[in-house]
DNA sequence: AAGACGAAAGTGGTTGA
DNA sequence: TCAACAACTTTCGTCTT
């Protein structure tokens, strides 16, 4: 006899058991309830744990879905109650009742709207802010999914108060950005945010603080593809920049500077070198530094790196 | 004339007493 | 809590291309 099973994915396997491996009897049954394939003969449990993957339904329109699904959608900290809370009734229900009906529905209604607590609320509107800044900043999903995370447990712990609720959508943004390696900078957060910029840095840090969030100091080289295309720099150039700042690293150059200024100098001293200048102030708009660190920085790296004859060298081979 | 460079003074945040 | 401090910015004058 056959047994046969559906793996996920539609991919069919059978398992080829024909008889007991005792008695040699055919005399099979097989026990979908409780896994199970028992020799009628002798009584020999031969398989057990028999996992059947098929589904037991088929939904044929989205009545049956509805009837039969046993999972909702998923669940996720960019809604207010995590996807998961339930409205009393819509109005065309309301059709569907009489009388005594109608008035608990429409009592039911009423509590329910009460028990939104003010957290609750609170998180609807913050969670749209969130919503819209993240979206003008183009981050992915699961930047924005982090970040709803980190504003819910602050607004849990009872962080907000005494502070913009917007400000703590920058901060929870901000740090889900850093953990995820997909760096803004404080500028560009203020710019969609509408928050000024130290006010961001200090309840980023407040955040972060109080919830006990490591965030690993953010690395230049997660700036440099951003920039680089901001700049329309060639790939081989990004790619130098990034060796660059491989090197930069290894020379202890990097630590206790502003990430993002040793990101520009480096994007700067590679396009020098593949004969794609930028000049100093460009680099250093889109960075969101100075030219003076971008030079501070270039200087450094060209004394520690020995790129000042690499430099010379090209130059003389034009 | 634009860009690069450097000096000097100012700013906001951290650290250590 | 305050002063010292490091990193970065602003501003401005000078030099180079």
């Amino acid at each position: 006899m056959f047994i046969k099973f559906t793996v996920r994915g539609g991919y069919k396997m059978s398992q080829n058991i024909k008889k007991c491996p005792e008695c040699g009897s055919i005399n099979l049954i097989v026990n979908k309830d409780k896994g199970e394939v028992v020799c009628k003969s002798c009584g020999l449990v031969i398989e057990e744990r028999l996992i059947d993957f098929s589904q037991e339904w088929r939904e044929f329109d989205s009545d049956d879905a509805d009837k039969r699904r046993r999972t909702g959608a998923p669940m996720t900290y960019t809604k207010f109650d995590r996807g998961l809370g339930t409205d009393v009734g819509q109005k065309q229900d309301i059709y569907k009742l009489a009388g005594k009906g109608k008035n608990k529905f429409f009592r039911l209604r009423k509590w329910q709207y009460r028990i939104s607590t003010a957290i609750e609320r609170n998180l609807k509107l913050a969670l749209a802010e969130l919503k819209r800044v993240a979206s003008y900043l183009k981050l992915p999903k699961s930047v924005e999914e982090e970040a709803a995370r980190i504003y819910t447990l602050a607004v849990q712990k009872g962080l907000v108060r005494g502070r913009s609720m917007e400000s703590v959508v920058a901060g929870a943004l901000y740090a889900a950005c850093r953990r995820h390696e997909v760096p803004r900078t404080l500028d560009e957060l203020s710019e969609a945010s509408g928050i000024d910029k130290k006010e961001i840095g200090r309840t980023y840090r407040f955040v972060t603080r109080e919830l006990g969030i490591r965030i690993l100091p953010s690395n230049p080289i997660d700036y440099i593809p951003r920039f680089a295309s901001a700049l329309r720099l060639s790939a081989d150039t990004q790619s130098k920049a990034v060796d660059i700042l491989e090197m930069a690293q290894n020379s202890e150059l990097t630590s206790g500077r502003g990430p993002t200024g040793i990101a520009a100098a480096s994007l700067y001293v590679a396009a020098l070198m593949n004969n794609e200048k930028r000049t100093q102030r460009e680099v250093a708009d889109i960075a969101g530094v100075t030219e003076v660190t971008i030079r501070n920085r270039y200087k450094e790296l060209l004394k520690k790196l020995n790129l000042k004859d690499k430099i010379k060298k090209l130059k003389k081979e034009e």
